[in-house]
DNA sequence: TGTACATCAGTGAACGCGCGTTCACTGATGTAC
DNA sequence: TGTACATCAGTGAACGCGCGTTCACTGATGTAC
């Protein structure tokens, strides 16, 4: 049963949204090409219409997760807040997609791996142009030392079976970022020593 | 072929201690059980005189992986250079199984997620215990803090393809904290705001 | 604009493979006498 | 201490299952006239 054009674009679209959503909730291992195209509302045979492998589809998705939650409104405290919620590590599906895939791309081919390494420079980038204050390498080096604590504490406590553990670590991850970037200005003021 | 006592004790030691090694270099998925057993000089039959089951396994060798590498020495610099090192970063079999492990734990059984999660708690703890100064919540938070983003940069730099971006993610991550715990201490004089 | 036909997006059965798990068997260990 | 035998740790073939991928087929699309 051929489709439109138009529709087939669609269907690629909504293959890589699924496939994006899926892969952040279960892991790539997790997530079969049936369970894809079935979520895409087709059957598993199209699947090599639109991409070469399974492989294909992980680097496509990646870039359009990355791509697609870059969205990010209100000032850097909302956005740390928002960031180490309860809601955002409950809601892996929609949330983050290095916190959700990083740790797990450096098990996947080539072309994934590559696909995330854009996503991770061009979050660190996004980062250092919101930080408040500071210049040039302090500027760089609050943004990926912000970046590692906010992924770090994002994974601990979806890790965490003890919820007012997690809880914790979101919670003092966030107040010790805030001190951070509010306070005053020790850390972009200080010597560096790398 | 029955074999004494003493060799089975010794088996099962030699089964969880490259299933650790193997698990935090590969991932649990990616690891079978035949090829722990192999790893182990045995054959993978024997397996389930050992262990009931695959998921039986994961969270006796996390317990054994969080139990063993513990030792840390030097004070907190060292210990902080060494963690955020290159070497690490390329060492995950040997490494810290939190950086290796805690992101996947989330899709794995409940007895796995449990054992990882008290080895999450014994670390924070331990970090705050070795922290310089501050005292009460702030000395927690700051250990939280530290522990996520050591955590996050060394899965960030594990994640990214490009060595220049991954060695600045672990240079700039230590610089950032070394910063923290060694600067003025601004962090744990100012007013908390959680 | 209408018609005939080639194209091709999507379908669903089938494949090969790897993995967790089971099980009948083996032969050295450990114990009862 | 020596002997006979029950126990049981380890072996390796076999199983069932799920998953990525293939392929012959279908029927709507898009196009040549």
């Amino acid at each position: 049963m051929r489709v439109t054009q138009d529709q087939m674009r669609e269907n690629r679209r909504r293959i890589l949204s699924e496939a994006s959503r899926l892969f952040r909730e279960k892991g790539f291992e997790a997530v079969g090409v049936a369970e894809v195209m079935k979520a895409a509302g087709l059957t598993h045979g199209g699947f090599y219409g639109h991409f070469s492998s399974k492989e294909d589809l992980m680097a496509h998705a990646i870039t359009h997760a990355t791509t697609e939650t870059s969205g990010r409104g209100g000032d850097l405290g909302e956005f740390l807040a928002r960031y180490l919620s309860p809601a955002h590590r409950d809601g892996a599906a929609d949330g983050c997609p290095m916190a959700a895939l990083a740790a797990d791309i450096r098990h996947r081919p080539p072309p994934a791996r590559s696909a995330m390494t854009v996503g991770i420079r061009t979050q660190i980038d996004r980062l250092a142009e919101a930080l408040p204050d500071g210049v040039g390498a302090d500027r760089r080096r609050e943004a990926v030392g912000t970046y590692a604590a906010m992924i770090g504490a994002l994974i601990l406590a979806r890790a965490a079976d003890d919820p007012a553990l997690s809880d914790e670590i979101l919670r003092e991850t966030r107040a010790w970022l805030a001190d951070e970037d509010g306070g005053a200005g020790a850390r972009t003021d200080a010597t560096r020593r790398s």
